[in-house]
DNA sequence: CGAAACTCCTGAGCGC
DNA sequence: TGCGCTCAGGAGTTTC
């Protein structure tokens, strides 16, 4: 389940090993994804130079002179290099073959995708985003402005990728802990000061897992066998019916949108 | 327009 | 040891 910090992560990898590099093949085993993957996608890629990977929201942007192949890992998707000729293991859907290294897509439940565009930031998935997480245009005025009139839960507008990008649920539950807000309180209930304290902490716990190298995945283990390091810091997220950290009262878990919402009633109002 | 439900899929974890 | 169930989760689509 990459968040934004693990697709940042999946970037930083892959650029040393394929950026420059020219495609001599593309292998799609199952193009069964989330859309269909471009049956062209072969006769697009072959023969194209990989000028840069870049990355907007949680979508990876491969860009080619003649177009760019974005890509979406969805919820259990990664991409790793591996060596030309090893054998492909289950949910190994597709290969992009550069001269000397292979790009693996591994997705066992295939919500990811894989789409061909000549304009991806008039792509209809892409246009309509919201801000970077992390760039100067996410600011405290900004969330406040765009959270008048809107009824909804504080917890899923932040999740809303047209209000801003790369929050899901992890960072959702811990950003709003931290700001001391109730999940449930109305986007609309939201003041200046919160609103600003609220942008404050998205963005610090982002980069903070950025810096970690995105190890937040609740089944991700090290080397050793041990949880990843962030983890270990979760305030809420995985710990419901267990105590709060800052004031010792039991967290309430329950759903919001659809989602597994951890909170403290005593801390977050 | 906004809000919320619905949808895709497989593996893990659980009770029995 | 295995069966059947529930859950997890990004985000686009549908419905109201």
């Amino acid at each position: 389940m990459p968040e934004l910090p693990e697709v940042e992560t999946t970037r930083l990898g892959l650029t040393p090993h394929i950026a420059g590099r020219r495609v001599t093949g593309v292998v799609v085993r199952n193009g069964d994804m989330r859309w269909p993957v471009p049956t062209d996608l072969a006769q697009r890629l072959v023969g194209e130079e990989l000028l840069s990977l870049s990355r907007r929201g949680k979508y990876l942007l491969f860009e080619f002179s003649s177009g760019v192949v974005l890509w979406h890992l969805g919820m259990s998707g990664s991409l790793r290099i591996v060596k030309p000729g090893e054998p492909e293991g289950a949910h190994d859907h597709i290969d992009v073959v550069f001269d000397g290294v292979v790009l693996r897509f591994h997705d066992p439940r295939r919500f990811g995708s894989v789409l061909w565009t000549e304009n991806p930031y008039q792509h209809k998935l892409i246009k309509h985003l919201g801000p970077e997480p992390l760039s100067l245009g996410f600011t405290g005025e900004y969330l406040y402005l765009k959270s008048r009139g809107r009824s909804q839960a504080i917890k899923t507008f932040i999740m809303d990728s047209k209000v801003v990008v790369g929050v899901g649920n992890i960072y959702a539950n811990e950003a709003l802990f931290s700001s001391g807000l109730h999940p449930l309180k109305a986007a609309n209930r939201l003041t200046k000061p919160k609103a600003a304290l609220l942008v404050l902490k998205i963005k610090s716990i982002l980069e903070k897992a950025i810096a970690r190298g995105g190890t937040t995945l609740r089944d991700f283990v090290n080397s050793e066998g041990k949880p990843g390091y962030f983890a270990q810091e979760l305030s809420v997220y995985g710990r419901g019916g267990l105590d709060c950290k800052a004031c010792g009262k039991r967290l309430t878990e329950k759903k919001v949108g659809q989602r597994s919402t951890v909170f403290c009633t005593h801390c977050q109002r």
